[in-house]
DNA sequence: AACTATTTATAAGA
DNA sequence: TTCTTATAAATAGTT
Protein backbone atom coordinates (compact mmCIF):
# COMPACT_ATOMS: atom_id res chain seq x y z
CA UNK A 1 0.00 0.00 0.00
CA UNK A 2 2.31 2.38 -1.06
CA UNK A 3 3.51 4.73 -3.95
CA UNK A 4 3.93 0.85 -6.11
CA UNK A 5 3.03 -2.57 -5.32
CA UNK A 6 5.85 -4.57 -3.70
CA UNK A 7 6.84 -7.92 -4.12
CA UNK A 8 6.43 -9.81 -0.21
CA UNK A 9 10.26 -10.83 -0.72
CA UNK A 10 13.60 -9.79 1.19
CA UNK A 11 14.68 -6.11 0.86
CA UNK A 12 17.78 -6.18 -0.29
CA UNK A 13 18.56 -2.65 -0.30
CA UNK A 14 19.56 -2.31 3.59
CA UNK A 15 18.17 1.30 4.54
CA UNK A 16 15.15 0.49 2.77
CA UNK A 17 14.77 -2.61 4.70
CA UNK A 18 15.58 -1.03 8.07
CA UNK A 19 12.57 2.21 7.33
CA UNK A 20 10.33 -0.70 6.06
CA UNK A 21 10.99 -2.68 9.13
CA UNK A 22 10.37 0.39 11.43
CA UNK A 23 6.90 1.35 9.37
CA UNK A 24 5.48 -2.05 9.15
CA UNK A 25 6.79 -2.78 13.04
CA UNK A 26 4.82 -0.19 14.10
CA UNK A 27 1.74 -0.97 12.07
CA UNK A 28 1.83 -4.77 13.36
CA UNK A 29 1.59 -3.54 16.46
CA UNK A 30 -1.55 -1.50 16.35
CA UNK A 31 -2.54 -4.07 14.82
CA UNK A 32 -2.38 -6.45 17.38
CA UNK A 33 -3.44 -4.17 19.87
CA UNK A 34 -6.47 -3.37 18.40
CA UNK A 35 -7.37 -7.03 17.44
CA UNK A 36 -6.80 -7.12 21.52
CA UNK A 37 -9.38 -4.43 22.01
CA UNK A 38 -12.01 -4.68 19.26
CA UNK A 39 -12.17 -8.61 20.03
CA UNK A 40 -11.59 -9.01 23.62
CA UNK A 41 -8.73 -11.27 22.21
CA UNK A 42 -5.13 -11.89 24.01
CA UNK A 43 -2.43 -11.20 21.64
CA UNK A 44 1.62 -11.85 22.16
CA UNK A 45 3.68 -10.34 19.51
CA UNK A 46 7.27 -10.82 19.46
CA UNK A 47 9.62 -8.75 16.64
CA UNK A 48 12.99 -9.98 16.58
CA UNK A 49 15.09 -7.46 13.84
CA UNK A 50 17.87 -8.62 11.84
CA UNK A 51 20.03 -6.86 13.92
CA UNK A 52 18.95 -8.62 16.94
CA UNK A 53 17.13 -6.09 18.82
CA UNK A 54 13.37 -7.23 20.37
CA UNK A 55 10.28 -5.78 20.21
CA UNK A 56 7.15 -7.17 22.10
CA UNK A 57 3.26 -6.21 22.76
CA UNK A 58 0.77 -8.40 24.39
CA UNK A 59 -2.82 -7.45 25.27
CA UNK A 60 -2.24 -7.75 29.17
CA UNK A 61 -4.66 -7.87 31.94
CA UNK A 62 -6.88 -9.85 29.16
CA UNK A 63 -4.25 -11.66 28.14
CA UNK A 64 -4.05 -12.72 31.89
CA UNK A 65 -7.73 -13.78 32.11
CA UNK A 66 -7.79 -15.80 28.98
CA UNK A 67 -5.00 -17.31 29.06
CA UNK A 68 -5.84 -18.60 32.64
CA UNK A 69 -8.84 -20.19 30.37
CA UNK A 70 -6.87 -21.79 28.17
CA UNK A 71 -4.92 -23.92 30.86
CA UNK A 72 -8.17 -24.56 32.40
CA UNK A 73 -9.51 -25.65 29.22
CA UNK A 74 -6.10 -27.10 28.16
CA UNK A 75 -6.41 -29.32 31.57
CA UNK A 76 -9.50 -30.44 30.87
CA UNK A 77 -8.43 -31.53 27.60
CA UNK A 78 -6.08 -33.95 29.66
CA UNK A 79 -8.57 -35.29 31.89
CA UNK A 80 -10.19 -36.51 28.13
CA UNK A 81 -6.82 -37.88 27.49
CA UNK A 82 -7.25 -39.92 30.78
CA UNK A 83 -3.74 -38.27 31.67
CA UNK A 84 -5.34 -36.38 34.34
CA UNK A 85 -4.24 -39.55 36.78
CA UNK A 86 -1.06 -37.85 37.23
CA UNK A 87 -3.09 -34.38 38.07
CA UNK A 88 -5.03 -35.41 40.53
CA UNK A 89 -4.96 -39.05 41.24
CA UNK A 90 -3.61 -40.22 44.40
CA UNK A 91 -0.07 -39.98 44.54
CA UNK A 92 -0.42 -37.23 42.51
CA UNK A 93 0.53 -34.58 45.34
CA UNK A 94 3.05 -36.54 46.88
CA UNK A 95 4.76 -37.00 43.09
CA UNK A 96 3.99 -33.80 41.69
CA UNK A 97 4.51 -31.64 44.67
CA UNK A 98 8.21 -33.16 44.89
CA UNK A 99 9.10 -31.17 42.63
CA UNK A 100 11.14 -28.93 44.73
CA UNK A 101 13.08 -27.28 42.10
CA UNK A 102 11.90 -26.54 38.39
CA UNK A 103 15.36 -27.29 37.36
CA UNK A 104 13.85 -31.08 36.80
CA UNK A 105 11.54 -29.36 33.74
CA UNK A 106 14.58 -28.55 32.30
CA UNK A 107 15.79 -32.47 32.90
CA UNK A 108 13.18 -34.02 31.17
CA UNK A 109 13.61 -31.61 28.50
CA UNK A 110 17.15 -32.05 27.75
CA UNK A 111 16.73 -36.01 28.84
CA UNK A 112 14.35 -35.93 25.41
CA UNK A 113 16.90 -34.62 23.16
CA UNK A 114 20.18 -36.36 24.89
CA UNK A 115 18.14 -39.59 25.05
CA UNK A 116 19.84 -42.77 24.13
CA UNK A 117 17.38 -43.51 21.08
CA UNK A 118 18.34 -40.32 19.07
CA UNK A 119 17.02 -41.54 16.42
CA UNK A 120 13.45 -41.02 17.58
CA UNK A 121 13.66 -37.63 18.22
CA UNK A 122 11.93 -36.53 14.99
CA UNK A 123 11.82 -33.15 14.00
CA UNK A 124 7.96 -33.43 14.69
CA UNK A 125 8.80 -34.32 18.02
CA UNK A 126 10.56 -31.24 18.65
CA UNK A 127 8.04 -29.30 17.11
CA UNK A 128 5.10 -30.58 19.45
CA UNK A 129 7.86 -29.91 22.72
CA UNK A 130 8.62 -26.28 21.38
CA UNK A 131 4.49 -25.67 21.61
CA UNK A 132 4.06 -27.18 24.17
CA UNK A 133 6.86 -25.36 26.05
CA UNK A 134 5.08 -22.25 24.40
CA UNK A 135 1.88 -23.10 26.07
CA UNK A 136 3.41 -23.67 29.49
CA UNK A 137 5.27 -20.27 29.53
CA UNK A 138 2.36 -18.42 28.66
CA UNK A 139 0.15 -19.86 31.65
CA UNK A 140 3.42 -19.44 33.84
CA UNK A 141 2.63 -15.50 32.77
CA UNK A 142 -0.50 -15.47 32.51
CA UNK A 143 -0.41 -16.08 36.40
CA UNK A 144 2.28 -13.94 37.12
CA UNK A 145 0.92 -11.42 35.78
CA UNK A 146 -2.60 -12.43 38.05
CA UNK A 147 -0.57 -11.94 41.16
CA UNK A 148 1.01 -8.51 40.05
CA UNK A 149 -2.73 -7.08 39.64
CA UNK A 150 -3.50 -8.55 43.47
CA UNK A 151 -0.89 -7.54 44.76
CA UNK A 152 -1.67 -4.16 42.93
CA UNK A 153 -4.84 -3.90 44.74
CA UNK A 154 -4.21 -4.56 47.73
CA UNK A 155 -1.61 -1.75 48.24
CA UNK A 156 -4.24 0.74 46.64
CA UNK A 157 -6.97 -0.76 49.29
CA UNK A 158 -4.09 -0.06 51.91
CA UNK A 159 -3.23 3.22 50.23
CA UNK A 160 -7.08 3.87 51.10
CA UNK A 161 -7.12 3.12 54.43
CA UNK A 162 -3.86 4.62 55.64
CA UNK A 163 -5.35 8.00 53.95
CA UNK A 164 -8.89 7.86 55.72
CA UNK A 165 -6.63 7.62 58.86
CA UNK A 166 -4.54 9.91 58.15
CA UNK A 167 -7.51 12.16 57.88
CA UNK A 168 -9.10 11.72 61.30
CA UNK A 169 -5.55 12.20 62.72
CA UNK A 170 -5.27 15.55 61.08
CA UNK A 171 -9.16 16.36 62.43
CA UNK A 172 -7.52 15.22 65.81
CA UNK A 173 -4.59 17.81 64.97
CA UNK A 174 -6.41 20.17 64.70
CA UNK A 175 -8.87 19.55 67.12
CA UNK A 176 -5.83 19.33 69.70
CA UNK A 177 -4.45 22.74 68.47
CA UNK A 178 -7.72 24.89 69.27
CA UNK A 179 -7.91 23.39 72.74
CA UNK A 180 -4.72 24.00 73.43
CA UNK A 181 -1.29 22.33 74.48
CA UNK A 182 -2.19 21.58 78.42
CA UNK A 183 -5.40 19.24 77.71
CA UNK A 184 -3.64 16.59 75.86
CA UNK A 185 -4.41 13.71 78.20
CA UNK A 186 -7.95 13.82 78.52
CA UNK A 187 -8.94 14.94 74.96
CA UNK A 188 -12.52 13.06 73.84
CA UNK A 189 -11.71 11.69 70.72
CA UNK A 190 -14.53 11.04 68.35
CA UNK A 191 -15.43 7.90 66.84
CA UNK A 192 -14.71 8.57 63.49
CA UNK A 193 -16.62 7.02 60.60
CA UNK A 194 -13.76 4.24 59.45
CA UNK A 195 -14.26 1.06 61.16
CA UNK A 196 -11.32 -0.47 62.60
CA UNK A 197 -11.41 -3.94 60.58
CA UNK A 198 -8.82 -4.36 58.47
CA UNK A 199 -6.22 -1.79 59.47
CA UNK A 200 -2.49 -1.98 59.65
CA UNK A 201 -1.31 -2.86 63.70
CA UNK A 202 1.36 -0.87 62.90
CA UNK A 203 -0.55 1.97 63.37
CA UNK A 204 -2.47 3.64 66.36
CA UNK A 205 -6.08 2.41 67.31
CA UNK A 206 -8.53 4.97 66.54
CA UNK A 207 -11.49 3.75 68.58
CA UNK B 1 -10.94 0.67 7.05
CA UNK B 2 -14.70 -0.34 5.60
CA UNK B 3 -17.74 1.49 5.08
CA UNK B 4 -17.38 3.15 8.47
CA UNK B 5 -14.71 4.30 10.34
CA UNK B 6 -14.60 2.23 13.61
CA UNK B 7 -13.98 3.31 17.46
CA UNK B 8 -11.13 0.86 18.86
CA UNK B 9 -13.39 -0.51 21.61
CA UNK B 10 -14.58 -3.84 22.26
CA UNK B 11 -17.55 -4.70 19.65
CA UNK B 12 -20.49 -5.58 21.86
CA UNK B 13 -22.08 -7.43 18.70
CA UNK B 14 -21.23 -11.02 19.50
CA UNK B 15 -21.36 -12.29 16.03
CA UNK B 16 -19.91 -9.01 14.49
CA UNK B 17 -16.91 -9.22 17.09
CA UNK B 18 -16.72 -13.26 15.76
CA UNK B 19 -16.56 -11.82 12.27
CA UNK B 20 -13.71 -9.02 12.73
CA UNK B 21 -11.97 -10.94 14.66
CA UNK B 22 -11.55 -13.78 11.91
CA UNK B 23 -11.19 -10.85 9.66
CA UNK B 24 -8.09 -8.81 11.21
CA UNK B 25 -6.79 -12.21 12.57
CA UNK B 26 -6.17 -13.55 9.21
CA UNK B 27 -5.02 -9.99 8.32
CA UNK B 28 -2.87 -9.80 11.60
CA UNK B 29 -0.97 -13.25 10.46
CA UNK B 30 -0.21 -12.00 6.90
CA UNK B 31 1.00 -8.57 8.34
CA UNK B 32 3.88 -10.29 10.54
CA UNK B 33 4.39 -13.17 7.71
CA UNK B 34 5.26 -10.17 5.40
CA UNK B 35 7.39 -8.27 8.32
CA UNK B 36 9.37 -11.39 8.54
CA UNK B 37 9.93 -11.67 4.93
CA UNK B 38 10.62 -8.39 3.94
CA UNK B 39 12.64 -7.40 6.65
CA UNK B 40 14.23 -10.26 7.35
CA UNK B 41 13.02 -10.22 10.96
CA UNK B 42 11.67 -13.13 13.03
CA UNK B 43 8.27 -12.68 14.35
CA UNK B 44 6.19 -14.73 16.54
CA UNK B 45 2.27 -14.12 17.42
CA UNK B 46 -0.38 -15.38 19.46
CA UNK B 47 -3.32 -14.90 19.70
CA UNK B 48 -6.23 -16.50 21.72
CA UNK B 49 -9.67 -15.51 20.65
CA UNK B 50 -12.79 -15.24 23.46
CA UNK B 51 -13.87 -18.55 23.39
CA UNK B 52 -10.07 -19.62 24.08
CA UNK B 53 -9.56 -20.73 20.98
CA UNK B 54 -5.29 -20.42 20.23
CA UNK B 55 -4.14 -19.17 16.48
CA UNK B 56 -0.56 -18.18 16.12
CA UNK B 57 2.28 -17.47 13.70
CA UNK B 58 5.83 -17.71 13.97
CA UNK B 59 8.33 -17.27 11.16
CA UNK B 60 10.12 -19.99 11.15
CA UNK B 61 13.70 -20.35 9.61
CA UNK B 62 15.10 -17.13 11.21
CA UNK B 63 13.18 -17.19 14.40
CA UNK B 64 15.23 -20.49 14.82
CA UNK B 65 18.46 -18.99 14.38
CA UNK B 66 18.10 -16.22 15.86
CA UNK B 67 16.86 -17.67 19.08
CA UNK B 68 19.45 -20.20 18.43
CA UNK B 69 21.49 -17.52 19.47
CA UNK B 70 19.56 -16.79 22.16
CA UNK B 71 19.82 -19.85 23.33
CA UNK B 72 23.52 -20.57 23.11
CA UNK B 73 24.38 -17.41 25.13
CA UNK B 74 21.57 -18.57 27.81
CA UNK B 75 23.51 -22.03 27.56
CA UNK B 76 26.97 -20.16 28.11
CA UNK B 77 25.14 -17.84 31.44
CA UNK B 78 23.69 -21.29 32.84
CA UNK B 79 27.34 -22.60 32.38
CA UNK B 80 28.70 -20.09 34.49
CA UNK B 81 26.32 -20.40 37.11
CA UNK B 82 27.55 -24.41 37.23
CA UNK B 83 24.20 -25.60 36.63
CA UNK B 84 25.03 -27.39 34.05
CA UNK B 85 25.21 -30.32 35.72
CA UNK B 86 21.52 -30.75 35.88
CA UNK B 87 21.86 -31.00 32.15
CA UNK B 88 24.39 -33.91 31.96
CA UNK B 89 23.81 -35.12 35.21
CA UNK B 90 24.27 -39.08 36.16
CA UNK B 91 20.56 -40.73 36.53
CA UNK B 92 18.82 -37.95 34.50
CA UNK B 93 17.90 -40.09 31.80
CA UNK B 94 16.78 -43.04 33.65
CA UNK B 95 14.59 -40.35 35.26
CA UNK B 96 13.04 -38.73 32.60
CA UNK B 97 12.60 -40.80 29.87
CA UNK B 98 9.90 -42.35 31.29
CA UNK B 99 7.95 -39.28 30.11
CA UNK B 100 6.15 -40.60 27.65
CA UNK B 101 4.22 -37.42 26.64
CA UNK B 102 5.09 -33.92 26.48
CA UNK B 103 2.04 -33.18 27.99
CA UNK B 104 3.44 -34.19 31.52
CA UNK B 105 5.05 -31.11 31.32
CA UNK B 106 2.22 -29.12 31.08
CA UNK B 107 0.66 -31.14 33.75
CA UNK B 108 3.40 -30.29 35.99
CA UNK B 109 3.19 -26.45 35.30
CA UNK B 110 -0.49 -26.82 35.66
CA UNK B 111 -0.53 -28.51 39.13
CA UNK B 112 1.98 -26.43 40.57
CA UNK B 113 -0.66 -23.53 39.78
CA UNK B 114 -3.85 -25.16 41.11
CA UNK B 115 -1.56 -26.99 43.99
CA UNK B 116 -3.53 -26.78 46.97
CA UNK B 117 -0.75 -25.02 48.62
CA UNK B 118 -1.63 -22.20 46.54
CA UNK B 119 -0.49 -19.87 48.65
CA UNK B 120 3.14 -21.33 48.41
CA UNK B 121 3.11 -20.19 44.78
CA UNK B 122 5.17 -17.14 45.34
CA UNK B 123 5.42 -14.92 42.74
CA UNK B 124 9.22 -15.31 42.87
CA UNK B 125 8.70 -19.04 42.64
CA UNK B 126 6.75 -18.37 39.27
CA UNK B 127 9.72 -16.02 38.03
CA UNK B 128 11.73 -18.68 38.66
CA UNK B 129 9.53 -21.34 36.79
CA UNK B 130 9.18 -18.93 34.35
CA UNK B 131 13.05 -18.70 33.38
CA UNK B 132 13.09 -22.68 33.56
CA UNK B 133 10.62 -22.86 30.91
CA UNK B 134 12.66 -20.21 28.65
CA UNK B 135 15.32 -21.90 29.04
CA UNK B 136 13.63 -25.23 28.14
CA UNK B 137 12.36 -23.27 25.12
CA UNK B 138 15.88 -22.22 24.01
CA UNK B 139 17.22 -25.55 23.95
CA UNK B 140 14.59 -27.24 22.68
CA UNK B 141 14.84 -24.90 19.78
CA UNK B 142 18.68 -25.21 19.14
CA UNK B 143 17.92 -28.72 18.78
CA UNK B 144 15.41 -28.26 15.99
CA UNK B 145 18.20 -26.05 14.54
CA UNK B 146 20.80 -28.90 15.01
CA UNK B 147 18.61 -31.04 12.94
CA UNK B 148 17.68 -28.82 10.64
CA UNK B 149 21.23 -28.06 9.72
CA UNK B 150 22.09 -31.62 9.42
CA UNK B 151 19.44 -32.39 6.73
CA UNK B 152 20.01 -29.52 5.13
CA UNK B 153 23.78 -30.73 5.13
CA UNK B 154 22.86 -33.82 3.85
CA UNK B 155 20.85 -32.58 1.04
CA UNK B 156 23.87 -30.82 -0.15
CA UNK B 157 25.95 -33.44 0.26
CA UNK B 158 23.10 -35.28 -1.88
CA UNK B 159 22.97 -32.49 -4.31
CA UNK B 160 26.44 -33.10 -5.35
CA UNK B 161 26.71 -36.50 -5.52
CA UNK B 162 23.68 -36.37 -8.14
CA UNK B 163 25.41 -33.50 -9.93
CA UNK B 164 28.59 -35.48 -10.22
CA UNK B 165 26.30 -38.39 -11.23
CA UNK B 166 24.67 -36.17 -14.04
CA UNK B 167 27.94 -34.65 -15.36
CA UNK B 168 28.89 -38.74 -16.16
CA UNK B 169 25.55 -39.51 -17.94
CA UNK B 170 25.99 -36.34 -19.82
CA UNK B 171 29.52 -36.86 -20.94
CA UNK B 172 28.31 -40.83 -21.63
CA UNK B 173 25.09 -39.53 -23.66
CA UNK B 174 27.44 -37.41 -26.03
CA UNK B 175 30.18 -39.82 -26.30
CA UNK B 176 26.82 -42.29 -27.71
CA UNK B 177 25.93 -39.84 -29.76
CA UNK B 178 29.02 -39.50 -31.41
CA UNK B 179 29.33 -43.30 -32.05
CA UNK B 180 26.06 -43.91 -33.33
CA UNK B 181 22.96 -45.16 -32.22
CA UNK B 182 23.32 -49.07 -33.20
CA UNK B 183 26.10 -49.73 -30.13
CA UNK B 184 24.09 -49.18 -27.53
CA UNK B 185 24.00 -52.45 -26.01
CA UNK B 186 28.09 -52.87 -25.92
CA UNK B 187 29.22 -49.32 -25.57
CA UNK B 188 32.47 -49.19 -23.18
CA UNK B 189 31.88 -47.42 -19.85
CA UNK B 190 34.53 -45.09 -18.51
CA UNK B 191 34.84 -45.49 -14.86
CA UNK B 192 34.80 -41.71 -14.34
CA UNK B 193 35.92 -39.95 -11.37
CA UNK B 194 33.13 -40.68 -8.06
CA UNK B 195 32.77 -43.20 -5.81
CA UNK B 196 30.53 -45.74 -5.33
CA UNK B 197 29.82 -45.08 -2.12
CA UNK B 198 26.75 -43.07 -0.55
CA UNK B 199 24.53 -43.16 -3.67
CA UNK B 200 21.26 -43.18 -3.60
CA UNK B 201 19.92 -46.89 -4.36
CA UNK B 202 17.25 -45.67 -7.05
CA UNK B 203 19.90 -44.29 -9.40
CA UNK B 204 21.68 -46.90 -11.93
CA UNK B 205 25.17 -47.88 -10.65
CA UNK B 206 28.09 -46.28 -12.62
CA UNK B 207 30.86 -48.38 -13.18
C1' DA C 1 -18.59 -16.41 1.72
C1' DA C 2 -18.61 -12.51 -1.65
C1' DC C 3 -18.94 -7.78 -2.61
C1' DT C 4 -17.53 -2.69 -2.48
C1' DA C 5 -17.36 1.78 -0.40
C1' DT C 6 -14.22 3.54 2.61
C1' DT C 7 -10.70 3.80 5.68
C1' DT C 8 -6.03 2.67 6.72
C1' DA C 9 -1.36 1.47 5.89
C1' DT C 10 2.57 2.41 3.65
C1' DA C 11 6.32 3.02 -0.49
C1' DA C 12 8.62 6.48 -2.36
C1' DG C 13 10.11 10.98 -2.24
C1' DA C 14 11.60 15.20 0.17
C1' DT D 1 14.06 10.34 11.55
C1' DT D 2 9.78 12.63 10.18
C1' DC D 3 6.27 14.41 6.86
C1' DT D 4 3.76 14.17 2.74
C1' DT D 5 1.12 12.02 -0.75
C1' DA D 6 -0.20 8.73 -4.22
C1' DT D 7 -1.55 4.27 -4.20
C1' DA D 8 -2.13 -0.44 -2.52
C1' DA D 9 -4.44 -3.16 1.05
C1' DA D 10 -7.52 -4.16 4.57
C1' DT D 11 -11.89 -4.33 6.15
C1' DA D 12 -17.03 -2.73 7.92
C1' DG D 13 -21.23 -3.17 6.55
C1' DT D 14 -24.08 -5.33 3.28
C1' DT D 15 -26.01 -9.16 0.38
Amino acid sequence: MGRKKLEIKRIENKSSRQVTFSKRRNGLIEKARQLSVLCDASVALLVVSSSGKLYSFSSGDNLVKILDRYGKRHADDLKALDLQSLLHGQDLQSKALNYGSHHELLEIVESKLVAPNINNVSFDTLVQLEKHLETALAVVRAKKTELMLKLLESLKEKEKLLKEENQVLASQMEKKTLVGAEADDNMEISPGEISDINLPVTLPLLN
